[in-house]
Order: C-alpha cells, then structure tokens, then sequence
RNA sequence: GCCGGCUUAGCACAGUUGGUAGUGCACCUGAUUUGUAAUCAGGGGGUCGGGGGUUCGAAUCCCUCAGCCGGCACCA
C-alpha cells in the first residue's frame, strides 16, 4: 500500500505498485501531459517505474532543470536514431548532457560533413513529427549483450564490460533503435522540439590520446522555441565580444604567422597592459612582496635539477651557444630559489616573498593556442612565498583575499575554485602530499569558498588551487593559482637556519592572480567587451571642436589634463562632430568633451559619455577632479553619479 | 599533436558548371567650417595564405606546407 508524499505535502495512498505517470494523471490530465519523469525520494526516475514502497514523488516537467536536462539526454538517443537511419555501419559510443545541449560520439568509416549534419538533422526532426513513444525496458545482461552484438555496436559492448556488476540494464527503444542508459528518459518524441546541431568534431575514445579518435556531434537543446532562440542569440551576442575581434577592432593587438602563439601589442593595448601591471606592482609593495627580475635564458642543468627537463622539456624552447644548451624559461621558479639562495637566511626572515612579472615561453601544442587565452609567449604575475610549514595556511589564506581584492577591482565576481590532487606522475612523499592538501582545503574552508576537487590535476611537484574565469560564451579559464610545494626548494639547495641552529629546508608556495597577463587581458577584453572602465581605458577621453575656431582651446584643453596624469587625446580633424562622436564611441572612449564657442567662452567642456548620456557642460577644473576620482575608485564612483 | 572546417584589398564579405577579380567601410585628393552615432564628389589599392601539379586556361580541381577557427588531448 504505498503512500506517495507530494511536495505540497498532500497524500495519495494506493493499494498497489504505482507509476509516476498514473500518479500524475490522477492528480489532473494538464500535469500527465507535461510529465517528463519522475523524482522518487531526491531520485530520477522513468515515468514507466513503478513505486512500491512509501516516498515522496516529485513530478518533473520541462520546466525543471531536470527535466530539461532529461530533453536534452533523449535528444542525444533521437540523434542516434537518426544517425544509425541514415548511416546503418555507424558505431555509437556515448551521448551525454552537457551545459546547454548534448552530444554523442560516434565511430564512422569516413568523416562527417556540414552536409551529414544537416541530413542527421533533417531527420531528427522527421522523426520527431511521428510522435512516437519511447520504450523503456529493464533488461537482463545477457540479452542486452546479445543485442548489441546483433546490431554490431562494439562500443556499447566494451562499455558493458566496464560495468561487470550490472545485471540488467535499462534499454529504451525509439522504435527499431536501441540505446542503452541509466536514463530517465522523455516518454515521448513530443518532448523533443527545440534544437540544433552546432559542431562537428573530434574526440579521443575514453578522453585519451593513445586511443582512436571518434567524431563528436554536439547540439543544443532547450524545453521550447524561445529558450533555443534566446539561447542562439546569446551566443550570436557573446561572439562579438571575442577579444580577437575586439582587439582588432580597438586597435589593441595583432597576431600573425611568423609568430603563432606570440602577440605584437599595439600602443593602445600596451597601455593597458602597462596599466595592470602597474597597478599589480602597487599590490605587490602594499603586501609585503618584493619584486625581481631573472633571466630569460637559463642552462640546462638548472631545469634538469629541478626535476622540469623530465617532465617538459618537449615543451621549451631550447638554444645553444658555445657547446651548452640553455632554456629559454618556461617558468619562474628555478630563478627564484636561485634568488632566495643568495646568501644565508634565517628563520627570521620568513616568509620571504619574491615576485616578478616573469616573461616566459612554452611550445604548446599548435592545436592549444586560442588568442590571447592560450599564447606560446607570456608573462606571468609570478610570486613565490618562502615559508614555514605552519605558516602555510595563514599566508594562503592571505593570498586568497587578495586576489578576491583584486579580481573586486576589475570587477570579477564570478570565479570558479578547484582543488587540484595528486597526479599518478609526482615527487614528494604522501605524507607530504596529505599535508598540503590539506593545508590548500582549510584555507579554502575558513574563507566559505564553494570548492570542488579535481582528483589527479595537481602539478608534480605539490596540489594547487585554481581560480578560474569565464570568456565570453563561457568557457573556463585558469587564472589564478596557489600551489604548495615541499619538493622544489630541496631539490635546488634552498635552505634557512632554523631556530636551534640546523638547517632547514623552507616550503614554497607558488602563486599567481592574473596568471597569465595576456589570458587576463582577454578575458577583460570579453568582460567589459572592450568598454573599459576608466581606469583601463587606453584612451580616457577625448576633447573635440566644432570648426577650427576652437582648436587652440582644445589643444590648451588637453594639455591641461593630460598634466594630470589623464590619457586623453584631442580630435581637430574637419569632421562634423556627429561623425567624430560616432567614431570614438565605436572605440568605446568613455569620454567625449565637445568644445565649441560656448565652451571656449567659459572654460568649459561639453561631456558627453560612451554610452549617449548628455552629462552637460562643466568646468575643466570640476571635470578633471571628477575624472580623477573616478580613476582612483577604479570605476566605484562614476562620473555621471 | 589529433579530427573537421576555413584562408580573396587594411577590415567585413561576394565571386555562378574552371575563361584571367568585385561590394561596403577604411585610405588618398578636392570641396565643405559643421553643436552630439556616418557631408558631398573624385581617386588609388589584390601574384585570391606559400609551394607544386592537372589544364589551352585555375581564386575555382588535385597534392603538400603553414596559419587560423571549432572541438579533443595537453597545460610546469
């Protein structure tokens, strides 16, 4: 006699094993029509699975995330319906949800094309107009076995071999087609309305190189027609924002072939370059660093000692000169224990903090490079802290609210935090190993920061915390990172005279906020799509005349608050000003200072900002001040408040 | 590195079945002295990514190399 608890918390009582959908037909003929599945005590379940004992049953519908993602799982097995229509030889492999869509990869004789793509999706929606009922049927391992087999689909079989303790699985049949999945799955086809296929790509067999690579379809899915149409036109919008285009656009950078993965930064973007790591320098003085500079080039045998020439040296760039081969650095490390290793340090002196805005060149591989997110030449806000073992908690806790300080100011609020464990491939002791993970996880815990570990991601020599930041259309990138590391030091002779006089090895914590300048740099570009705030702004404002009348005042204009420390510019050319506005405001200016007759009259300018507002006209002195504080906020005050 | 796609003027793009390159913006010149997102008129500019091949003839077809784009793998 089950008892089914609904949220609302009414009770229906039934005298026999109930399905979720007869439950939700009882309740009303509106509900039974948009079930998708079922939630049986927290758990997914088909809307075909009986209940027969006591729980709570949560009707699922496509207005939940869980029944979207339940749409966009069976897309995947209509996909393959389709696809196994139209390519009978075609092997399928596995077909997940993924953030906004799904995919499956798929073993094939020949490559798909773009015109494969547009047959499958023809189909799909074919298929899709039969209305037809999707079939589960709980089956015994032999038979699904067999099933396979007879059907020839070797890959569905070697996962089966993976999952030795399953003795039945769940098989859902979409008419002649068959997939195997834990599910639940829609009941229906007319769940499944609003997608579209969006790339076609590669992808190893288990997620590894050594293995044959498979072809990836991935799609889209959403509950209705407006969701996919906001969707597609979210990403339509987010691709503008592409920090290539808008480099180019804003005259920031370039990039060409005779330095792939290496960027020529213009005069603009250099400024804003130049404006970040100014600003870092000031960090870095205001929190007890101390900044250095080392060699680009470093022999052979340093690498070698520390353990990277094993483990990259595939990946350095490497010159020889008078029969030694030298490395041009891929890191900052080595130099900086060559650093701390000048002269004798006591335990007085710890922690010790060295930082530098370390130039450094690793050959990735070509398929890696991504604008200035991935670069083969880059520049790292590199620091590496000196320390006792029991200091290491509080100084990564010290670390973390500074780089959440300075990801404030840039107007970052959405990081992500992973915990990265021992790799299979390390150095160090497990104790050793178990201490610093640890240390990395408190750090994490006393500030409340929502982590998630990342099992086997770690770098060889110790764990790492990685601060990750969205581009554009949301991919993930690695910014910032705290790495622990008991090993290093050792291995390169770092040492300090401890308290009773014996010499110790110091630990070392590697760190970073940026990361990476040029990846910061694009994912600013992204963030703001390229309207900085004021403080970045390559060009802050620029002073324009209406005919050549008021050319001598804004050239005087200019200097004035130019004087001041302001990176403004002035625009004389014979152009109507609707034109000149148009075209700084397309280079995103924040400002534009209009000077005609009335202006020059009264030492005044006309403001005008990027975004259209007419903010009147002030005062050269009141504008400069107001500019000024505004820079100083770094954007928390605005000139139009 | 792997799979697929792409590469035409500074930029964004067109270029039908192979018959020898176009449009818009930008640029240059002239006129215009202009009040808040495009003033008008004229002009110049491309070994069609590099190399090789097929052909009477290649931007168009084939091979090869490079770069880029989307994934995958990698990321000290």
């Amino acid at each position: 006699m089950p008892v089914i608890t609904l949220p609302d918390g009414s009770q229906r009582t039934y005298s026999e094993a109930v399905t979720t959908a007869k439950v939700a037909a009882d309740i009303g003929p509106g509900l039974a029509k948009a079930a998708v599945a079922g939630k049986v005590d927290g758990k997914l379940v088909d809307l075909s699975d009986t209940i027969d004992r006591d729980a709570s049953l949560q009707i699922i519908t496509p207005k939940d995330h869980e029944g979207l993602e339940i749409i966009r799982h069976s897309f995947a097995h209509l996909m393959g319906h389709a696809i196994k229509q139209l390519y009978p030889s075609a092997k399928m492999v596995i077909g997940p949800v993924i953030e906004d869509g799904f995919y499956y990869d798929i073993a094939y004789e020949r490559p798909f094309t773009p015109d494969d793509i547009e047959a499958i999706e023809t189909r799909m929606r074919e298929l899709i107009a039969k209305d037809y009922d999707v079939i589960k049927r709980m089956t015994p391992r032999a038979e699904v076995i067999e099933t396979f087999k007879q059907r020839g689909e070797d890959y569905k079989l070697r996962l089966i071999e993976d999952m030795p303790d399953e003795k039945a699985m769940g098989l859902y049949h979409h008419e002649e087609y068959v997939d195997m999945c834990r599910g639940p799955h829609v009941p229906n086809t007319r769940f499944l309305r609003a997608f579209k296929l969006t790339k076609l790509a590669g992808a190893y067999w288990r997620g590894d190189s050594r293995n044959e690579m498979l072809q990836r379809i991935y799609g889209t899915a959403w509950a209705d027609e407006k969701s996919l149409k906001a969707y597609l036109t979210r990403i339509e919008e987010a691709d503008k924002r592409d920090h290539r285009k808008v480099g180019r656009a804003l005259d920031l950078f370039h990039m060409q072939e005779e330095a792939p993965g290496m960027v020529f930064w213009h005069e603009k973007g250099w400024r804003l370059y130049q404006t970040i790591t100014q600003y870092m320098s000031e960090i870095w003085r205001k929190n007890g660093y101390r900044e250095i500079r080392t060699p680009q080039l470093v022999d052979r045998s340093l690498w070698e000692k520390s353990g990277h020439w094993a483990n990259f040296h595939e990946d350095m760039f490497i010159t020889e000169s008078e029969k030694r081969t030298f490395a041009v650095k891929p890191m900052n490390c080595p130099c900086h224990i060559q650093v701390f290793n000048q002269g004798v340090k006591s335990y007085r002196d710890l922690p010790l903090r060295l930082a530098e805005f370390g130039s450094c060149h690793r050959n990735e591989a070509s398929g890696a490079l991504h604008g200035l997110m991935r670069v083969r030449s880059f520049v790292q806000d590199d620091a590496h802290i000196f320390c006792l073992e029991d200091q290491i908690e509080g100084e990564a806790t010290t670390f973390i609210d500074l780089l959440h300080q300075v990801y404030d100011d840039f107007g970052f609020k959405e990081i992500s935090y992973k915990l990265a464990t021992r790799p299979k491939d390390r150095i160090g002791a497990d104790e050793v190993w178990d201490k610093a993970e640890k240390a990395l996880a408190l750090a994490m815990d006393s500030r409340k920061l929502p982590w998630q570990e990342k099992p086997g991601e770690g770098a060889f020599y110790g764990p790492k915390i990685e601060f990750t930041l969205k581009d554009s259309i949301g991919r993930l990138w690695q910014c910032g990172t705290l790495q622990v590391d008991f090993s290093m030091p050792g291995r390169l002779d770092a040492q300090y005279v401890a308290q009773d006089g014996s010499k110790q090895v110091p630990v070392m914590l590697h760190r970073a906020i940026f990361g990476s300048l040029e990846r910061f740099l694009g994912i600013l570009i992204e963030e703001h799509a390229g309207a900085f705030p004021t403080w970045l702004a390559p060009v802050q404002a620029v002073v324009l005349n209406i005919t050549d009348k008021q050319a001598d005042y804004v050239l005087e204009v200019t200097e004035t608050l130019k004087n001041q420390g302001l990176r403004v510019e002035s625009d004389l050319r014979n152009e109507k000003v609707g034109f000149k506005i148009r075209e700084h405001t397309l280079q995103r200016v924040p400002y534009l200072l209009v000077a005609g007759d009335r202006e020059a009259g009264s030492h005044s300018l006309a403001v005008r900002t990027r975004s259209g507002k007419d903010l009147g006209a002030m005062s050269v002195e009141t504008l400069a001040e107001k500019l000024a504080r505004e820079v100083a906020s770094r954007g928390r005050t605005i000139l139009e408040v």
